[in-house]
DNA sequence: ATAGCGCCCTGGTGGC
DNA sequence: TGCCACCAGGGCGCTA
């Protein structure tokens, strides 16, 4: 669920009360959410270390820990949310959501909590050597120093998907030029390579399906067979949406809060996802609901016109 | 390499 | 009301 406004709207939460935050206490309570490395070792090093710059990557989000104890660079917690997950800092005396696998007990007396009621989201702790430094800088975390480790090999430890990214989709990286190179031979839906997080990252089921209908592209079509201008046009709707999205903290169905706990707003100007049955709100048309890519897919099926390839 | 599928989980919904 | 099949915003690992 939680796509990359949603995360982006997490970090923002995040930013203004973490940083200078000490873990006191770490309690796991399911240690199937911890990815990287044991649950006993991440809880052994998280204790003492203090939180600084919180950037993202993707649906990722990467927390700098500062452990005077060790003297080194630090540690980056890093966090993925999948469908339901919840990363919430608030008051140790507020109840607590249901489904609480892991609390960090901060030296404030406040608690940051990761609650997920299907279990998908995944936390992981890594030293900053076992990530690429250009993963930590396209995070902006910007202390990553630079000119140390340049070349040297990094296994993808934890989670495969955090070491094949493609671009942020908000950075000058992603273009038109970019998208049709990725696409070039390309037959499959445009939908699912979109949904690919190594051709861009960030993007999820809610806002490609929003982007492919700003951009009037049938989501069935293959990538390959798009030309660069509407490829142009796909690369600044999918801009568009999620830079409203953001401003809109997010798109909040059931599951999703921000750090803070707080829904989003962004559900309330979707233009397809959701509406199936509903009228387009371009030409009035019936909105249609389809499988493609495995998944739920909503479009209008007069303004984006149906391809006779895929599908 | 690419494309498609099942699976990991739990809860909500809609049909009967 | 009760039961149950089906669906869900993501990613991974397997298959051919």
């Amino acid at each position: 669920m939680p796509e990359l406004p949603e995360v982006e709207t997490i970090r923002r939460s995040l930013v203004k009360r973490l940083p200078g935050e000490m873990i006191a206490g770490v309690a796991i309570r399911s240690l199937d959410v911890i990815g990287y490395p044991s649950a006993g070792e991440f809880q052994e090093r998280l204790v003492g270390a203090t939180a600084r710059a919180i950037g993202r990557r993707g649906k990722y989000l990467l927390i700098h820990l500062e452990s005077p104890a060790t003297g080194d660079a630090g540690q980056i917690l890093v966090v993925h949310l999948r469908m339901t997950g919840r990363l919430v800092l608030t008051d140790g005396e507020r109840d607590e959501f249901p489904h609480t696998h892991v609390v960090l007990d901060l030296s404030s007396r406040q608690q940051l909590r990761f609650s997920d009621v299907r279990r998908f989201g995944r936390l992981y702790l890594y030293r900053p050597g076992q990530l690429p430094r250009q993963l930590l800088v396209e995070a902006g975390l910007a202390w990553a120093a630079p000119g140390d480790h340049h070349h040297q090999d990094i296994k993808p430890l934890g989670s495969p998907g955090l070491f094949q990214l493609g671009p942020e989709p908000l950075s000058d990286d992603f273009d038109a030029a970019y998208l049709a190179r990725k696409f070039y031979g390309r037959r499959a839906p445009v939908k699912a390579l979109l949904l690919d997080q190594s051709v861009v990252a960030g993007l999820g089921n809610i806002y490609v399906d929003e982007a492919l209908f700003g951009a009037a592209i049938h989501p069935g079509t293959a990538a390959g067979s798009i030309d660069e201008a509407t490829l142009a046009n796909l690369v600044d709707n999918i801009k568009d949406v999620l830079v409203r999205a953001i401003a809109a903290r997010g798109t909040t169905f059931s599951d999703y809060r921000d750090g803070s706990g707080e829904p989003g707003e962004f559900q309330n100007y979707l233009q397809v996802f959701a509406r199936a049955g509903q009228p387009c709100t371009r030409c009035g048309t019936t909105i249609a609901k389809t499988r493609i890519a495995g998944r739920g897919t909503h479009f209008c099926p007069a303004c984006q016109g149906r391809r006779s390839d895929t599908t």
